[in-house]
DNA sequence: CGTCGAAGCGGACCACCGGTCCGTATCGTA
DNA sequence: TACGATACGGACCGGTGGTCCGCTTCGACG
């Protein structure tokens, strides 16, 4: 009945350290693991117990890094311009929709490797996943002649899972505009729009 | 110069409890978090020393007994008849591939999930996930028309991921064999032998 | 079969991590 | 200024992977 009682202005000072400190701590240091929570509270300045209170767990204070650097992207998605916006086609809006996740995959690996790599927790399980999969799952339902939606949809997420494209940048050093264009390919080719083969798909 | 030492009996034997305990017990465990290492000890009645003696780490236990696991099906591919083994044409040997390993994480979910989600080490670091890569790349290299082969089947490889044929096969209650089609299909699709859009791929 | 060095054993022990708890300091309001 | 609610912080806890070392067992050799 009451409304939610405002948080207390060293509460938000606090919590916004926690995220900077841990995001750079993470951005820093080569496998998530060796950030401890212990790390981000001494970096941050505050104690561990205050960090536990402002994000719950482990987990939850990465997933609302995750969640906040994930925010233009879902905003370009949902109101934006094409090709990533709405108005855009679904035979164009699949392919930009995944290079959009590539690219953000490949500028927060740490952050996605450790959300992903977190353990217990299913990467499926999460929230942000269904949202990803349902609406490639509803642009490839629009597209004529594609069987599978749903399953589709989760290889295609599968192909930029963030291990692999951790895997693919820094063991194989493959060019971020390499990976770029071979998934752009690989969409294309699952879209029916490839120009492999030579025939058609022109004109 | 001298040949390496034999272990000694009771070595082997207590090395070959611990496995057959450790398979037992990921095997009936939800999450193979939840089997530590001095369950496996205690479940194979042996003291913890001998189990990291015997296999290195935890990762190490793991892994020896995933490749125990996957050694019928190595085989099979490596020298068993079509449509596995190495007589195959590629365009039939790739569905045959991806078929035996995704029937193989539905089956050994528990250990794939233990080793894919094995915290520090990525999965593709691995000597295994080298050879299926490799011989699936080679594969693709000989079916014409396809390019891009190495990312080709690093994407394909990708939706067989042991996390998400849990989601799928636990979560969501797909079937097995429905799963298995699922991913036939995709694979055919971008073999380019998909029966989509009702034209061409017959006769 | 008895001896004896070495290979193997086991479980107490360690470092460390995520997470909790509660006495204390701070905030915001009257 | 006074005071209750809110938040702080770091000592503390349970539990994990991994180590260590005194003791046991193996098996080669005489």
């Amino acid at each position: 009945m009451v409304a939610e009682r405002r948080p207390r202005k060293d509460a938000t000072r606090n919590r916004a350290a926690v995220l900077t400190a841990a995001d750079a701590l993470f951005a820093q240091c080569q496998s998530p693991e060796d950030v401890t929570m212990a790390d981000i509270a001494a970096a941050a300045g505050v104690g561990k117990g205050t960090l536990f209170r402002a994000f719950g767990d482990r987990t939850g204070l990465i997933r609302t890094l995750y969640e906040a650097r994930l925010e233009p992207i879902r905003n370009a998605v949902e109101e934006g311009p094409p090709p990533l916006g709405p108005a855009a086609p679904p035979i164009q809006r699949v392919p930009a929709l995944l290079d959009a996740v590539l690219c953000f995959k490949l500028d927060n690996r740490h952050l996605a490797l450790a959300l992903e790599g977190a353990g217990s927790d299913s990467p499926y399980r999460t929230e942000h996943y269904e949202r990803w999969h349902t609406l490639l799952r509803d642009l490839l339902n629009l597209i004529p002649g594609l069987i599978e939606s749903d399953f589709t949809a989760h290889a295609l997420l599968a192909a930029t899972r963030a291990d692999l494209v951790e895997y693919l940048a820094d063991e194989k050093r493959v060019p971020r505009e390499e990976m770029r264009e071979q998934l752009a390919n690989f969409t294309a080719t699952i879209l029916g729009t490839s120009a492999r083969r030579g025939v058609a798909a022109e004109d």
